[in-house]
DNA sequence: CAGGGGATTTAGTCACGCCTAAAATCTGCT
DNA sequence: AGCAGATTTTAGGCGTGACTAAATCCCCTG
């Protein structure tokens, strides 16, 4: 355990990946969900997980999937607090639009030191959440964040706040918000059709008709 | 030429530093220098540097040096555009103290989009210059930079201004900060002593004896 | 309970960017 | 001119993190 290799970029964020896919199911990752995420082969993916092992920030069950250790958990929300500040950041001091925070966020999560971090916590007033509701860890890396669902799992009638889209993808953010949709909306579902069919939804007063693709990747909290 | 592969870090990296040397005499840059500056050994320097030639970057004579083509004078350029705003953007909008601004720009520098670097741009005031008198180039990445001379050189009865510490080095900036000296300051060289000896020099109404490690460090715009 | 399909892991490569050691080249001095 | 010493380049390696192809494993179905 803990081979005391420093912590590169990839580390990180094959910790983040397996982070966020635990939030969804209680089962261990499997290799091809991370290697979708990180969009890269399998292969690849399983050789990382490996090193991530090696390193005592995972624990793996060969042929069955992987979770973090504490260590690893704490590499991952570090992450996550670097990504989720810089993101509150960029919109609102920079005034960079939403769609396009997301992908800045990705690349500078590496790139600054945890004083510059806590910088910029500071300017913002140390905040708890994200404006979509999202919950920052601390600076001691801890989080409270309840599991969200993906929109497309909901039963007609089931109401809820959109949390975040995946990956924050920017044409979905952009389409979305092209309808008067944004992160941090409450809804209600009306209506699904079978067969990974489009579901049909409340956000206000307006009736929206949201394909399969894209309602998978739309993450709700609902109550 | 140009074999487009892309523009990575290192090659940024050593961009910038070639076109740093540049400024200090018109010849070639020698592999040694760029080495010492990259922190880096002559051997790697060298292979870097073939690199540099292959993507159309660089010219070198063989043993005798290298120097920038109009394509790696924009590469190098574009890295110190987005180094000099982010110094300036983390001193002044983020409170971050001078001697580790530079540090941070450091790695910064290669992690930010043009976009991001247009937006802080805009935040500053599109500034031309840093604090120090140091010039930031354009957008369209040019730049009218006076060559700096550095302080060991200059002849008693000199009088100029201090523009920077080579690579900012943090202790030296803070050495010289304690001694109520910083960058942006006029001086006059009072007395120099042979044999890389220490310089008096006086800034404002106070007399300073620096050393030749020190003086051969600050670079400075002499009238 | 055997076979097959899909997921996972292993095996073998590759590019990048660094290293040390050794060979090649240049320069200055006699 | 020729040699010594310094600089530069070449040769050979290593770690990281990606890839494809091939082998292996798991589990479901017949």
């Amino acid at each position: 355990m803990a081979v005391r290799a420093q912590v590169s970029d990839s580390v990180q964020d094959y910790a983040k990946a397996i982070w966020s896919l635990s939030r969804r199911s209680a089962e261990p990752v499997s290799t091809s969900a991370i290697a979708e995420r990180i969009h890269v082969s399998a292969a690849s993916a399983s050789a990382m997980v490996k090193r991530l092992e090696s390193m005592g920030l995972a624990v793996r069950r060969p042929y069955h999937g992987v979770s973090l250790t504490p260590a690893g958990e704490r590499v991952a929300l570090e992450v996550i607090r670097h990504h989720r500040l810089l993101e509150l950041y960029l919109a609102e001091a920079l005034g960079m639009p939403w769609d396009r925070v997301h992908e800045e966020a990705e690349v500078l999560e590496h790139a600054i030191s945890p004083e510059l971090s806590e910088l910029i916590a500071a300017k913002l007033g140390n905040p708890t959440h994200d404006p979509h509701g999202d919950p920052i860890p601390t600076s001691e890396f801890e989080i409270n964040e309840p599991p969200t669902r993906a929109m497309s799992d909901l039963e007609p009638g089931t109401r809820g706040v959109l949390v975040r889209v995946s990956d924050s993808d920017p044409a979905m953010l952009r389409y979305l918000a092209g309808r008067g949709i944004a992160p941090g909306d409450g809804f209600e579902v009306l209506d699904r059709e079978p067969f990974d069919g489009p579901l049909t939804v409340r956000f206000g007063d307006e009736e929206h008709v949201l394909g399969g693709t894209l309602t998978q990747a739309m993450r709700t909290l609902t109550a």
